[in-house]
DNA sequence: TGGCGTCTGTGCGTTTATGCACAAATAGGG
DNA sequence: CCCTATTTGTGCATAAACGCACAGACGCCA
């Protein structure tokens, strides 16, 4: 088995990756691999959670949904981060809901075993507060790229970061799961991909949507990708 | 010096009001009262952070400003919480701007101080990484309303928000300072609150505003505020 | 008390997105 | 290979917010 040809491999997840080896070596008994399929539920909102996760090439999104049943994604975790944080943060649940938005493999370990590491103070905890931390980047220029930017531009920021986190051209989604996403109307969607689709930078048929032309996805979408992505950098190296 | 009277006391911020007596004998004499004035700038984005913040009757805005200059609102601190949580997540800057919103006292501290105290792993930190969960609920939640509900919807819950940080029944601000928190025009901002003046919510006179009817004004907000207000009780108690 | 700068009110036309209704295209199972 | 459920395309009336322009109102200070 290879350190990096697929998601089977503990180190494929960049967090258990950077752990120094004691630490690596405690962990490794608890962690478990496991396969997410596509829009599978990880958490419920404010329900209790037995166990973290760390996705290596699976990604999910954290999703928010208002009474009357619109939603809107949040944050998106890949292999770069952890799935649960409210444990360690001491609250146990959070009132997000959890979905697999790409599927793939992951690893998850028993809330305890996570807890104890996590309490020895050491760079366990800190990786996973800088983590956090760009987390916060993340939904904090969601909440001001939801209020600024255009449909348009928002799309072209979601389909870079699901592109950065995918490991192929080809993403499997159909428009009215990305509306979800957006927290906008299908048809919203519809009309805003056909603009991309046009000018060359994406195609689509029924569910699935090919990455064409990366740079200029890059020249159309708003400033919040680069923020939150040198942010990521900057953090986790 | 009573312990409750006014912002000078250092129990006026909840965070240091719920530390146990060791703790709060260590960080005191680290605490120095400061007031800030409204308006004032306590962080610029991407700078580094000489100290925290513990507010007692001051409240600061948490702002992310886009390249073209417009503004949006992510977050507000008030005596629950503390400001400059980058420094224990480990990121050291974040790229936001924290503004005061609300003039009057605060306790500044070190943030070596803090840090020492920190990573002892005991209550402290216990507390303020439950009050960053707290938090980044905060923050989701805008991100999730910004998209999702109108701008009357969202000026009752930023004027609730405030209100209760206030500890009276005037708040001073100006249609403009409000829009820039909002993320939306200036003109906006005059038409929602003269729909909120007209229905006797609210009146308001170059600058400052009152508070007439709270419990109107709680019939005519969005879910957000209430999701914010219970998640922080539930896990600040 | 007069003047000036700040704050609020208002009226456009325009843009962006919504809600609804229904048509067209496609994949996959029976 | 057809049938059906799913997915995408399109049109249209409506609503929400924007950008701009300018008028009026208020308060402070000279």
């Amino acid at each position: 088995m290879s350190l990096t040809s697929n998601g089977n491999e503990v180190l494929g997840n960049r967090l258990l990756a950077a752990l120094p080896p004691d630490a690596y070596e405690r962990l490794r008994p608890h962690l478990e691999p496991i396969a997410f399929s596509l829009g599978e539920v990880v958490y419920e909102s404010g329900a209790q959670m037995g166990y973290v996760y760390f996705p290596t090439t699976s990604h999910i999104s954290l999703l928010y949904t208002m009474i009357d049943g619109s939603t809107a994604e949040m944050g998106l975790v890949g292999q770069e981060g952890i799935v649960g944080i409210a444990l360690f943060m001491g609250g146990e649940t959070t009132p997000n809901r959890a979905m697999v938005q790409g599927g793939g493999a992951a690893f998850r370990m028993k809330s305890v075993a996570m807890l104890d590491e996590f309490k020895r103070g050491g760079e366990f905890q800190h990786l996973l507060l800088r983590y956090t931390q760009a987390l916060i980047t993340q939904i904090s220029q969601t909440a001001v790229c939801n209020r600024l930017h255009s449909v348009e531009q928002r799309l072209c920021r979601w389909l870079l970061m699901t592109h950065d986190l995918a490991q192929t051209d080809e993403l499997q989604m159909t428009h009215e799961f990305i509306s979800n996403m957006l927290g906008v109307r299908r048809e919203g969607v519809t009309v805003a991909a056909q603009r991309l689709q046009e000018k060359g930078m994406i195609s689509y048929v029924r569910g699935h949507i090919q990455i064409l032309d990366r740079p200029e996805l890059l020249s159309h979408v708003c400033e919040c990708y680069e923020v939150v992505k040198s942010e990521h950098a900057r953090l986790l190296g």
